[in-house]
DNA sequence: TTAAAGTATACCTTTTAAGTATATTTATTT
DNA sequence: AAATAAATATACTTAAAAGGTATACTTTAA
């Protein structure tokens, strides 16, 4: 069906709460768990991809949390699938030849057209960024 | 990761292969499983879906097979996604608001962006035919 | 009428998704 | 300094989906 996992989709809603706050605001887990319905522990899971990819930041200890690294403007929708899914790729073919049964023919039509679908879907995912969401 | 999966690709190939024959040439399952490399049986499994879909015939007996039965340049991509995997949605809360663990908020701004996103890709997948493979 | 095809079902095995649990580290507050 | 609140790291579990295989059956040309 071609589409992103839970943890993707949690991730936007857990992005989209910190982008509403007052800028640099730090929120604990759980407040973010319940205000967006999403499992406890599993966001804990996930919070550090979006860590690591610099779109938000942690206060560690009493009183710590999180809150947005960047302005809503500069974080987008690809930045977060990528942060929980790595780099996007409608087929495996794309990024592994040997994947293919084929053994990745490298004049292989539906591989390019593949690859141009692709790109075009990158690009629209990248379109799309948080600050846009808020003014709705 | 936002991928296709497998018999989809096995799909686009079987469907190539029987475009790149005499218009209406019936070519037995075993044929083109060599040809592309793909596992009989899966193969024999995913072609009544292309079938259903109105985008490939079947001749059944001896002497029987499978045959294009529409002309390239009107099979698209996504014909043959749809024919595979259903209707594209990028994110199961489009289809299925109870899947929302927030319960459909039906002001949700990721839902609405998700959903432009998918418009565009489904666009893009029909924007591709089966005709243009043939040229390249 | 027999053999070569596709069809219908059902099964199996591996991987991925989704979620849970435990122990640990960090840092604030008292 | 101790207690406590919070994130982090790691590992486990369960259920579903992906990918493939097997068997029995139906159709039809030769």
């Amino acid at each position: 069906m071609m589409n992103i996992n839970q943890a993707t989709d949690y991730a936007f809603r857990a992005v989209l709460y910190l982008a509403r706050q007052t800028r640099g605001k730090v929120v604990d887990a759980q407040t973010i768990s319940r205000s967006e319905v999403i499992p406890m522990r599993f966001l804990l899971k996930i919070m550090p991809s979006l860590i690591k990819k610099g779109i938000i930041g942690s206060q560690r200890g009493a009183g710590g949390g999180y809150y947005l690294a960047e302005a809503p403007e500069n974080i987008t929708f690809l930045d977060v699938v990528e942060a929980i899914e790595g780099p996007v790729t409608i087929n495996r073919c794309l990024i592994d030849p040997s994947y293919c049964s084929k053994n990745g023919a490298p004049e292989c039509m539906v591989h390019r057209t593949l690859a141009d679908i692709q790109e075009k879907l990158t690009g629209e995912l990248a379109a799309h960024n948080f600050a846009e969401l808020l003014r709705e």
